[in-house]
RNA sequence: GCACCCGUAGCUCAGUUGGAUAGAGCAUCCGCCUUCUAAGCGGAUGGUCCCGCGUUCGAAUCGCGGCGGGUGCGCCA
């Protein structure tokens, strides 16, 4: 929190000695190392190269213009040009005292800063399983709507289902000659899949079990489907109908809601003009019966045109730099996701009019949309002048062997079953620890504990990054867990609730007396929550968060360890308490970030 | 073949516009419960940041060239 203040008075301080300078990339962050100081300007060296003046100088010029001694021990200059600050322990108490106030936890809301996103996730395909792929963009999209709200940012959330196309002729088929109405009504899902693996396979000319008779078929009645056939669409809302079910049911343990839920079907409507207006540009034109954009077309002769290894839409076989066109039309008429998407972009920016447009999607697709944004961007410039579009991009989740996560019979895990199970080692955890508590206690903390092992799991590498699933190490009570920290949590606010009762008003800042080692700590990483949601928000990157808590659960750790709180004088015991009390409240607000709940026992 | 992502301790992973002596957990070893939940804490061991060259006050991070792994590459999404 302080960060945004020490940085503030650093501009103003450098403006002074350089009014022409421009501040944007002067930064004031955590220091790496407590040594250092509690913060670090590392700023000026870069800065002192541009001016082409001596590092250490420009430092001694700035710090002498830069009046911060009502926070900090007097600036030091380290090393060929740092700024060191160290925050006096009144100031910290201040900040701490107003927190408890409830005047703010630690973060300055963004208020004029303020941007409107529509973030699009999850996306599960509708008469089909979720599976465990669909926890990434699930749980990181949801984790950065959270906190971008946090931050006071508008945010619309957007479930692009993947409830049109192609499959829905085999799936049609599958329903009108193979139903079996008994399985559908146990389990609907599981029918849907089955019919479509059955059909599938007959339509596939690689397999052996290829049936052309069976694929016309099927494309008859995805025919049929898109000019409207009421019996086709009647079957097709049905699979619709129990697809929401399932998703409503996952959604709901997951705790993820969203604003809309336009699937793709949604813009039927407008694929016909987006190619037209495509078309009519000259941005696409026919090839081999099929519509497509090319990048001579997007890019023409004479204007600023992509290098061929920058360009989404070359590929080089064989030494030459080739043509890797964006289908918007097959050759059958049928249109295709590329189109989707732009009517999609069309939509989004009519209705909402975002600052950004975030895709929380495989990275496998970021060739996708490079070439979505570059046609978008050509469509219509102004556009991509006013909105960013951000393909927020992960790895996969692998088995111990380093390969896709797959069951024991070499299928992808539903996500259902994974949720179940995440319970169920969670419980038999709890069991073992806490046979005291009745059961129903018991699955309810086994609840809390199993998924959110499962979902800090998933936040905790680095998104880009493939990560080896494992239910032990997740559900560890030591270590960077979500066990870990909920149970550092619940620690924390026991203490919180013993403690309070003795009639304590407001906390006055001169109350928050800090002196030991462990206090101080804590109180410092408390103050560095903004900073954190900051970084987070601004690399898409939850992992981030889940360091920050971390942190901070293994320092309040620490600190209940070395300084006892109920027991010790005033005014020890108060500023403790409040140490105790804010600690819980940013765990609990973190943890709740990322999609996880606390839980008061454990 | 080309493009993108990745390569950090025995294992799993962090590493903030390039920033200070590269960190954590697990595993291994040694300690700590008459004290708010020991589901915890402290300490030790452990490194060619894949290799080489370059840029610079400074490189795990940026550039070039290799090596190794993953992914993608015209009518699926």
């Amino acid at each position: 929190m302080l960060h945004l203040e020490l940085e503030k008075r650093l501009h103003a301080a450098l403006l002074a000695v350089h009014p022409a300078v421009s501040v944007a990339a002067v930064h004031v962050m955590p220091a790496p190392d407590a040594k250092f100081g509690d913060y670090q300007c590392n700023a000026l060296m870069t800065l002192a190269r541009e001016l082409k003046t001596n590092p250490r100088q420009l430092a001694t010029e700035v710090s002498a213009k830069l009046d911060v001694a009502d926070l900090c021990e007097p600036v030091e200059i380290a090393g060929p040009g740092f700024l060191n600050f160290r925050l006096k322990p009144a100031a910290i108490a201040a900040v701490l005292a107003a927190a408890a106030r409830g005047e703010h936890l630690f973060f300055q809301p963004a208020g004029t800063a303020a941007r409107t996103y529509v973030v699009d996730f999850s996306s599960p395909n509708v008469a089909k399983p979720m599976h465990v792929g669909h926890i990434r963009s699930t749980g990181i999209g949801d984790a950065l709507v959270k906190i971008l709200r946090r931050l006071g940012h508008r945010v619309v959330t957007d479930n692009h289902l993947g409830d049109w196309g192609t499959q829905f002729g085999m799936l049609l088929l599958g329903w009108k000659t193979r139903l079996d109405r008994a399985a559908l009504e146990a389990d609907p899902i599981a029918e849907l899949e089955r019919l479509y693996k059955e059909v599938n396979a007959l339509c596939d000319d690689g397999k052996p079990t290829f049936d052309p008779a069976v694929r016309d078929a099927a494309k008859n009645e995805l025919v049929k489907l898109q000019a409207g056939d009421a019996e086709n669409l009647g079957i097709w809302r049905e699979m619709q109908r129990l697809s929401q079910l399932q998703f409503d049911s996952i959604y709901g343990r997951l705790g993820v809601k969203f604003d809309h839920t336009l699937g793709e079907s949604f813009y039927n409507p407008w694929l016909a003009g987006v190619v037209e207006e495509l078309t009519a540009r000259g941005l696409a034109r026919s090839s081999k019966d099929a519509v497509a954009v090319f990048a001579d077309a997007l890019w023409p002769e004479g204007t600023p045109r992509p290098a061929p290894k920058d360009n989404p839409f070359l590929v080089q076989k064989d030494g030459e730099w080739v043509d890797l066109p964006a289908l918007i039309q097959k050759s059958d008429g049928g249109f295709n996701y590329m189109t989707t998407d732009l009517a999609t972009i069309q939509h989004r920016v009519r209705e909402w009019n975002p600052d950004e447009i975030i895709y929380v999607v495989d990275d496998r697709q970021a060739p996708h949309f490079r070439q979505l944004f570059a046609i978008a961007g050509q469509w219509h410039p102004e556009w991509t002048a006013k909105t960013k579009l951000t393909h927020v991009g992960f790895g996969k989740i692998c088995g111990t062997d380093k390969k896709p996560l797959k069951t024991r019979d070499g299928n992808t895990p539903k996500l259902a079953a994974l949720l179940d199970e995440a319970e169920e080692r969670a419980l038999a955890l709890v069991t073992e620890k806490r046979a005291d508590l009745p059961l129903e206690r018991r699955q309810e903390i086994a609840r809390v504990v199993g998924l959110g092992a499962l979902k800090y799991q998933d936040l905790l590498p680095h998104r880009t990054s493939d990560y080896v699933f494992n239910w032990d190490k997740m559900l560890a009570l030591t270590g960077n867990t979500a066990p870990y920290v909920q149970y550092q949590f619940t620690r924390a606010a026991k203490v919180a609730r013993d403690g309070r009762g003795n009639g304590q008003g407001p906390v006055a800042p001169d109350q928050i007396v800090l002196v030991e080692e462990q206090e101080l700590a804590l109180a410092k990483l408390l103050l560095n929550y903004g900073h954190t949601l900051e970084r987070t928000a601004l690399d898409y990157a939850p992992n981030f968060l889940c360091n920050y808590i971390y942190e901070l659960a293994s320092a309040y750790s620490r600190f209940y360890d070395n300084c006892p709180v109920l027991k010790a004088e005033e005014p020890t015991r108060t500023s403790r308490l409040v140490l105790c009390e804010l600690t819980a409240q940013v765990l609990q607000d973190g943890l709740a970030l990322l999609g996880i709940e606390t839980i008061d026992e454990m």
